[in-house]
DNA sequence: GATTGTATCATTGGATACAAAAATCCGGAG
DNA sequence: CTCCGGATTTTTGTATCCAATGATACAATC
C-alpha cells in the first residue's frame, strides 16, 4: 500500500480510524471547505481502501458535528452560521470553565509553571506568523483541560475545538496574532495561581465568550 | 414487518436510523445490560436486516458513550463507574445551567404555566408506580432546554440524559420517587419567574448536582 | 421561450462473500 | 491438578456486488 502523505507512526490498526483520522485531519486544517461534498470512493482511493470504512468514518464525523450526513445525499462538510458559532462558544465557556474549577484542587507549582511554558510556545508561534498559533493555543486550553482529569469532558472540549478550528485558521491568517491573546492567557494563569475556583472559572468563560465576537467576523455566510 | 415497540411514526427512511434507534431505546430502558456483548448478527436478525447498517449504528452510539467500541472485540454496553457518572452530572450541570440562562429571556407566561403542567404530570406518573417518571423528569428539563433555542446545546444535553436513563430508572424502581422531587423542580420554576438569569443558572447547577450521590448509590460496580 | 415530464446517469445504501483476528476448546506436559 | 500450546470455531473487519434513490439533461408541450 502507498500510503504517500501523513503516515508518521501506525495510528491504529483499523481501517475505519485511518480514514477517521485522516478526514479530521483535513477538515481542522481546511483543505475541506465547508458545503464541499465528501465523495466516498475519492477518498476511499486516497488513503488506499474501499468506501466501506470511509462510510463508517463519517459516521462518526457527522456525530462530531464535523459533517452534515443527508439519506442518498452523501456526507458535506458542516459550515457553522454565526448563531452556532456564538453556540459552540457558549458551550466551551461553560464546559472549559467546569474544567479549570476542577482543574484547580489538582495543580501544583509545577503544573503552573508548565502553562508558563505554553503561553510562551503560544507567543512565539505568534510571532512567527505559521499558523501553528492555532494548534499552541489548543495546546494551551487542553492542558488546562487535561488537569481536571476527567476523561468525557476532555473529550467533548475536544471535540468543540476541532469544529471551530478552520475558523480559528482563517482568523489567523488575517490578523496576525489576536491582540490581547498573552493578557487573557496569563490573566487564567493568574486566576489558577489565586486558588480561587470559582473566580478561576469566571475568568475562563469570559475569556471564552470574549473571543467568539472576533471570529464571528470571519465566518462566511456559506450557506 | 413487526415492529412491535415504539412503532408511532415512519421514523424514517433508512435502516442505519431503524437499527440505531431500537439499540438506543434497548438501552435506555434497560433491556441490555452494561457489560453485554451486542452481536451484531443478532440484532439485525431481530429487526430484519443485515450486520452492516446495525454496525454503522454502533459508530454513532459509541460516539454517545452509550456502547464501547474496541477493535475486533466488538460492542459492549458502556456501564459507568460513579466517578464517572458525577462526570455525567458535572457536565449536565453547567450544561443545562447554561440552558436554563439562556431561556430566561424567551420564556413567558404560558412557558411557565406549560412547565407548571409538566410538574404535575410528573408528579402523578410519580405516584402512579410505573417508572413513567423518568420519563416525564427528561421532558420536564428538556421542556426548559428547548426554551434556549440553541440545538447544539439541546442535543448534547439529551445525549447525556440517554446515557443516565437506566441508572436513572433503576433508582425510581427502589425507592417510590424522589423525595425532594417536586420542591426541587417547583424552585426551578420559581426562579425561571424570578427573571434573575444568573440565579436561576446557580439553581439549576445545584438541582443537578444535589441529584448525582443519590444515584450513585445504585452503580453497580459492574467492571 | 419557458416549464414540465421523462429517460438516463451517477451515487448512495444495503447485502453477501471473503479474509483476518480473537476466543475457545482440547490435549499434552510439567 | 494446573499450565501451556496448537488447532478449531466464532466473530469481526473489509471488499465487492446489487438495488434503489436522487440528480441531470433532454425533449415535448403549453
Amino acid at each position: 500500500m502507498s500510503s504517500s502523505i501523513a503516515s508518521f507512526g501506525q495510528h491504529s490498526s483499523t481501517a475505519e480510524e485511518e480514514a477517521y483520522r485522516h478526514i479530521q485531519q483535513a477538515l481542522r486544517i481546511g483543505r475541506y471547505k465547508p458545503g464541499e461534498r465528501l465523495i466516498p470512493e475519492d477518498i476511499a482511493a486516497e488513503i488506499g481502501m474501499s468506501r466501506m470504512p470511509v462510510r463508517e468514518a463519517f459516521r462518526r464525523l457527522a456525530s462530531d458535528g464535523l459533517v452534515v450526513l443527508r439519506p442518498n445525499r452523501g456526507c458535506i462538510v458542516a459550515g457553522l452560521t454565526v448563531d452556532e458559532l456564538y453556540e459552540i462558544f457558549e458551550m466551551r465557556s461553560v464546559l472549559e470553565g467546569l474544567a479549570v474549577r476542577l482543574a484547580m484542587p489538582r495543580i501544583d507549582e509545577d503544573g503552573l509553571d508548565d502553562l508558563e511554558r505554553l503561553l510562551d510556545r503560544m507567543e512565539r508561534a505568534g510571532q512567527s506568523g505559521s499558523n501553528d498559533w492555532v494548534v499552541r493555543h489548543q495546546e494551551f486550553h487542553g492542558r488546562i483541560c487535561a488537569l481536571s482529569q476527567r476523561p468525557k469532558l476532555i473529550h467533548q472540549i475536544s471535540a468543540l475545538h476541532a469544529v471551530i478550528e478552520p475558523y480559528m485558521r482563517i482568523w489567523f491568517d488575517y490578523i496576525e496574532k489576536p491582540l490581547s491573546a498573552r493578557e487573557e492567557h496569563a490573566a487564567l494563569i493568574a486566576a489558577l495561581r489565586s486558588g480561587d475556583a470559582g473566580h478561576a472559572e469566571q475568568v475562563m468563560r469570559d475569556h471564552i465568550l470574549g473571543t467568539a465576537p472576533m471570529l464571528a467576523e470571519f465566518v462566511t455566510p456559506s450557506r
